[in-house]
DNA sequence: CTGTTAGCGCCTTCAG
DNA sequence: CTGAAGGCGCTAACAG
């Protein structure tokens, strides 16, 4: 069954008593036409449910008056949540997002590779993209005003979080507190796609060796499956680390499952910090970094009405994060392991030591 | 910046020595092209890495290529999942997706009243639409083919699964157990948008009346904030229920919060059962009830493009859920409260009692 | 302030 | 199998 035929702006204007080019002005909202008449041809529009094909705009404007935005994925907690204020930011400002799935590299390239997007969108916004220049090259040979999300490109319009001072100054509590052997989990799925910024890692790795203690690294499967796992392996290494900061909260709660399960008390034997401050956070009493991911979202929104409002492009937004502490992490109990304290914690910026 | 000028069909035509309308054909894939001309179409497209401008093929064809996908809200789990599969599904016929947040009735309202989505695309994909006469009287009125997913709408194309039936059992798994007292926790939220099929609720009440006990249904907000809630409400009450049947996993999770914070043992003094087996309800070694949420989507999008294709409109498809069985819920410690078990238990479909 | 005149880029007849 | 002509619905100049 075809869609039934609808109206044209010929038939509101027949039926406003006007020509088809003072229905366009009202409709856009364009200066210039008597109130009577405005008013006159709008009733006759609602009267027909009359709707502007916007296809045929475009092809006069040039404007499609829809953005892309290319996630990795759609499953995991941070995207659903980044979309809703992107896409509600959009809105307001009359534009339609189209969303896409493409995040390994390969994909990316596939997805590049037919140009699908190519007179189809008017701007894009990549949503915690890997950086790689590969990649980063592909997304602007479209020749379309781009916006990266979550992850920062020299030179590009970026919104992100201070990924690395947050990941640094959540390690820094951990050895504040009296940690030493405090491993950082990782995701990575097959594809080598790293789920969150590298930065975060860099940020981890800075602070530990400025403390002058040994990293752990340990890299495992995305998800709470994936903090599960490296959690488990870690309670049967030696020495087991007595602090683990997990890449997101997703990662943090895995790892909160084993140990509950084998009765490791939190944070009396384990302390756990995670990265998101998703829900779950508060429930669980996990100790996390928050970020604003429904703003990181909305600012990428008003970046790209900017960008196509004519502003200039390459600015880099930077949104604030902060250490939500809970219950997740505490001193370590046994304390043979602990340096000697010099009763000056660690501050954020040393001197050269 | 303005965009850069792209090539036309006729750059291409001119390129391969042929005219606009082979370069057409062949891009469409239509028969009737020699093949070694519609090589050479495609070198020359390739070269010039032209892609055809859509606006303007629907200005003649009438499609768009595009259909909406319609969510309450983005950042529940349940949403990225399917949307996961929706959008996938649809790429995979070269349709793209464009998504709208308007959960409420009210929302709906006056985003239905704006009519964004006539003319705009080829059809709509409702999720989780509040089934309201309504809301879907709204809908249909934008006279585009709409699919629903996750609700049933009498008489219309809707993918969902058995939520009355899957409760039921759920419920029954409880009641057999030897639990009597098994609250339902239910989320709703200012708007009175209730975040779950009301079906769900209506297999607990029928599974409870069948068995003779006293349902006891508690509307809370949404998320596990919404589960930490009402289950610390129902610690407070007397009697406090042996077992909890939350309306999804991010509501037990919440119940599983409160339940460790106030050293409630879980399954030993309360049983806890979700719905929707999230990854974390694995972790968390929850009970629940599976739905396959990506494969929601992936139908809607098949049901679409059936729709799309001329098939027939008005079938529902309906999707296979399954218990899966963990840990918290096990049988009640206490069995003072317990009924005299006939050592028959509940069967499924009982006969008239 | 309003109407007229040209296309925007593509697809669809219809000839050849 | 291929090309030429016409028009899809709208907006942007220009007249008046």
């Amino acid at each position: 069954m075809p869609v039934p035929k609808h109206s044209r702006m010929s038939d509101v204007a027949r039926r406003a008593g006007v020509s088809a080019s003072t229905v366009s002005r009202v409709l856009r909202g364009a200066p210039g036409v008597a109130p009577a008449v405005r008013a006159r041809v709008e009733r006759a529009a609602a009267e027909l449910s009359y709707a502007v094909a916007r296809d045929a705009s475009s092809l006069v404007t040039g404007a499609t008056g829809r953005v892309a935005a290319i996630v990795p994925f759609l499953h995991p907690w941070f995207f659903g949540v980044a979309l809703s204020g992107l896409v509600r930011r959009l809105r307001t400002v009359g534009l339609d997002t189209l969303v896409y799935e493409a995040g390994t590299t390969g994909e990316l390239a596939g997805f590049i590779g037919e140009l699908p997007l190519r007179r189809n969108v008017d701007a894009v916004v990549a949503l915690a993209l890997s950086p790689d220049p590969e990649s980063v090259r592909r997304l602007e040979s479209l020749g379309l005003p781009v916006v990266f999300c979550s992850r920062t490109v020299p030179g590009r319009s970026s919104v992100c979080v201070d990924d690395r001072g947050a990941a640094a100054d959540a390690t820094r509590y951990l050895l504040n507190l009296g940690h030493v052997r405090i491993a950082y989990l990782q995701s990575r799925d097959d594809t080598g796609f790293s789920w969150s910024s590298q930065d975060r890692v860099s940020g981890y790795l800075d602070a530990m060796e400025r403390a002058g203690t040994h990293p752990q690294v340990v890299t495992t499967g995305p998800g709470s499956g994936g903090g599960w796992r490296a959690t488990a392996e870690l309670l049967a290494s030696d020495p087991v680390p007595t602090a683990l900061f997990a890449e997101s909260d997703d990662v943090a709660m895995g790892a909160l499952g084993v140990l509950r399960r084998c009765r490791v008390p939190v944070p009396g034997a384990m302390s756990v910090i995670g990265f998101d401050n998703q829900d779950m956070a508060e429930v669980m009493d996990l100790t996390t970094v928050a970020q604003p991911v429904t703003e990181l979202g909305e600012e990428a929104g008003r970046m790209v009405a900017a960008l196509l409002a004519g502003e200039e492009a390459g600015r880099q937004v930077r949104l604030a994060t902060r250490l939500v502490v809970r219950h997740s992490a505490a001193a370590p109990l046994d304390t043979t392991h602990r340096p000697t304290r010099t009763h000056q914690p660690i501050a954020k910026e040393p001197h050269e030591p």
